[in-house]
This record gives structure tokens, sequence and C-alpha cells, in this order.
DNA sequence: AACAGAATAGGACAGCCATCCTAATTGCGA
DNA sequence: TCGCAATTAGGATGGCTGTCCTATTCTGTT
């Protein structure tokens, strides 16, 4: 759901202007922090320092830097994800990985919540046309985690496991937010983990086992 | 986190005017399809049917039509919370039906998902200051939860388990509202209740024996 | 019937917002 | 250096929103 920050640069080779890789930079920021619609143009331009008038040079609605907002999302959680399987040699390890997420980027989480859930939710509210975009975030790790399941062996529950370890996410992140308890997120994670380990194989891990794990 | 409807007249009991009720009716109604912040004095109007300035009579702005709202939400939820426990004799029957809510309001959930958690999310984006009050919402079910775990006999973590099935409620209502499957929520209330199994004490869903345990 | 106060209607207002338009500036190839 | 296109600035505009104000209607009491 969450993702390490990438720079300007590479976002640049692919969507070419730099201002506009800016502009969805700050987008993207503001978007997740403030929500969509409570977002103006004006937070923006003010965050890029540049006019108003000239977002319209880049893009022609707010819903099209949505858009591309959305689309920098999934590339940055793709590319997370592929780190990950370079990171990680076992599935149970890139689950582990994930389950921890909400534990790695707790400050976020307090804060703001889940970047996948808080935007899936509002744009569903507002009955906005990218809905079904967002809800492709959400796919992006459904399938990730289904693949991950399937390789432990578990093809024919693959999805149903999938999607318990993100609706586990965003209870978590739901209630961080609401309550910023950083204990209720380790109590979770620890029981996740713990959960995870009867379809691994291997014996239960401790949280801080695994984080030594994870910098070694 | 959801709730049966309660007629206007017995709101009306406690809050005075019909019309001031009406208009948290529809604005309860409203927020929770819409969002706080995407609905309008224009579109609460037309559902109610009466002139906007004339708002003004009953509520002197906007946040307090929030807060009256919240309040109604509370008072409904502690309701049907009372009547759950003259309904079922067991804790773990009270804490079963809690977790059926997501299968019992699964349309409203996967149209628009928990009232009590989209709630609190949006108003965290904006930083409004009804999140507190919001977040009372969640308290009323914590402390509600806590104390059926606590009359089954887990007093120590009796907060650690209430906040764990609240986690479960708001990644289900999140997950169900992103992707409409009704299969899922099944799935995962099935889940659920086997884990709750474990805290009652009984094999499977056997009202009498949890009760005979709970009064040992 | 007369009056008072509650309740309602509907227009007026200022502020904010996304969007548009046009002029100015920049940067780059010839 | 010139010229053209890319880029930017900033004001103008119209629509929507919450809020306010005042006139009008309703309701119950004397």
């Amino acid at each position: 759901m969450w993702c390490e920050v990438f720079s300007i640069e590479e976002v640049n080779v692919v969507s070419g202007s730099v201002t506009r890789a800016r502009i969805v930079e700050a987008a993207d920021e503001l978007f997740y922090q403030h929500g969509y619609e409570h977002t103006s143009f004006a937070a923006i331009a003010d965050e890029v320092r540049i006019s108003r008038g000239n977002f319209y040079y880049h893009f022609k609605s707010k819903d099209e830097i949505l858009d591309a907002v959305i689309d920098a999302r999934v590339g940055a959680r793709r590319a997370m994800l592929e780190q990950w399987e370079a990171d990680e040699p076992t599935p149970g390890g890139r689950i582990r990985r994930f389950i921890h997420i909400v534990l790695t980027n707790r400050a976020d989480i307090q804060n703001h919540g889940c970047p996948v859930g808080t935007l899936t939710t509002e744009l569903a509210k507002l009955d906005h046309a990218a809905l079904k975009d967002a809800k492709g975030l959400f796919e992006v790790f459904r399938v990730w985690l289904r693949e991950q399941f399937a390789l432990l062996g578990h093809e024919a529950q693959a999805d149903a496991l999938a999607m318990h370890v993100l609706a586990f996410s965003q209870g978590v992140a739901t209630l961080a937010n609401a309550f910023h308890d950083e204990e209720f997120i380790c109590r979770e994670v620890q029981r996740m983990c713990d959960w995870l380990s009867a379809y691994t194989g291997d014996a239960e891990q401790d949280v801080r086992d695994a984080d030594a794990q994870a910098n070694a």
C-alpha cells in the first residue's frame, strides 16, 4: 500500500517535463495528506511554486492530475514489489515484508491512513471516474500476494489468502489513523506473522527477529 | 459500526423540532453516501424539502449539523448494543453478532463502506474539529467489545482483542467497498468466528455451551 | 380578533474553486 | 543574432458554497 519515495528524475524519464513531474509529486503528497477534493490547485501551486494558470499547459483538468498521480503510484508500487523480489529469496519472506509495511510506515499511516485505501474510499464517495484506476492500485498488491501464496503451494486458496492479508493492512491502517496507537500496530503485525507461519511451514518468527533478518 | 434505522419520532423526543430531526436524518444519510465535504446544503435542502436559509434557524453552521449527526449515530449505536445485550444471552454471542454486521449490512457496506471508519478517515484528512467526536463513535464499540471479552474471562487481553475485532470490521468494510465481493465478506466472517471460538471455549457456535462456561 | 413568537422562504453576499485566456518570458535551433 | 515554439505568469470568469438578512407565513394564546 505504501511506498518509498522515488526521485523526480526517475519519474521524469518516462513522463517528459520536469515541471509536470513536480506537479504530480506535490499532488500525490497533498492528495494523501488532505484528500483529493480538499486539495486545491492553489495548494499544489504553492507547493510547486508555479502559477495556477500554468497547470493547464501540463494537464487539462484536475481529474487528469489525479490520473497521473494514480499512474505514478502504480509505478512506484510495482517497483517496490520488484525490489522485494530481488531482496527476499522466499515468498514467505516477501509476504512478511508486506505485513511489516504498516510498521515501517507507521508514522505516515497514523497521520494519514493508507494511501490506497483512503483514496479508494474517497473516490467511491465522490462517485469519481478514477475510482476504477484507484482499485487497480489494490489489484497490484492483490495479484502480487496471490502469486506469493501460490508459490508457497496454496494455489487453491491463494486469492482468499491475498485478500485476507489486504484486509489486515486496511483494518490496521484505519484504526492506527484513528487511535494513533503504535502498540496496536505491533501486536497486529505479530499476530499476522504468526498466522502466516502456518502457511510458510517454518517456525513462528518474532517481530524483532524478522526485522533483524530484513536488515541483515 | 452500522446500525438499524430508527424513526424520526423517536429521535424527536430528545432533540425537539421535527424539522431539525429530519435535517439530521437526511444529513446522516448523505454524509454517509457522499461524504461530509461533498454534501452541500443544497443537497440536504432538496432531501428535506426545506429552504436553504432556513437551516440557520436550527443550526448555526454546517459543522453543527455534523455534530448533531455524530451525536445521533452515537445514540443509535448505543441503542443497538443495548438491544443486542437483551437479545443475546452470552458475551460470545454478542461478539459474533458484531462480527456478523458486515454481512447483515453488506449492501450498504459494499456501496459506501463503514459509516464510522469512512467518516473518521475523512475528518482526519480535513483536520476537522469534529474528528474527536467521530473517534468517540469507534470508542463506543471498542469499550463494548472490551467488556464482552472481559466477561469471557480475558480481562488482560480484552482491549487488544476488542481492537482486533474492530480492525477486522474495518479491513473487511474497506475491501468490500472497493471490490464488491460478497464471498470475500462471507469467508472473512467465517474466519473471524472460528477465531472467536478459541476465546469462547466452545467448538462451534453452540450458544448453551458458551453460556455455561461464561457463568462458571 | 389581535398579537407574539416560532418557523420558513428566498434572495443577497463574499469567498473559494477549477478553468480559461492572453501576454510575457524562456530556451533552443539556424 | 534572429525567430519560433515551448513554457510560464497572472488576471478574468463563472459556478458553487456556506452564511447572512429580511420579509413572510404559521401557530397558539389571550
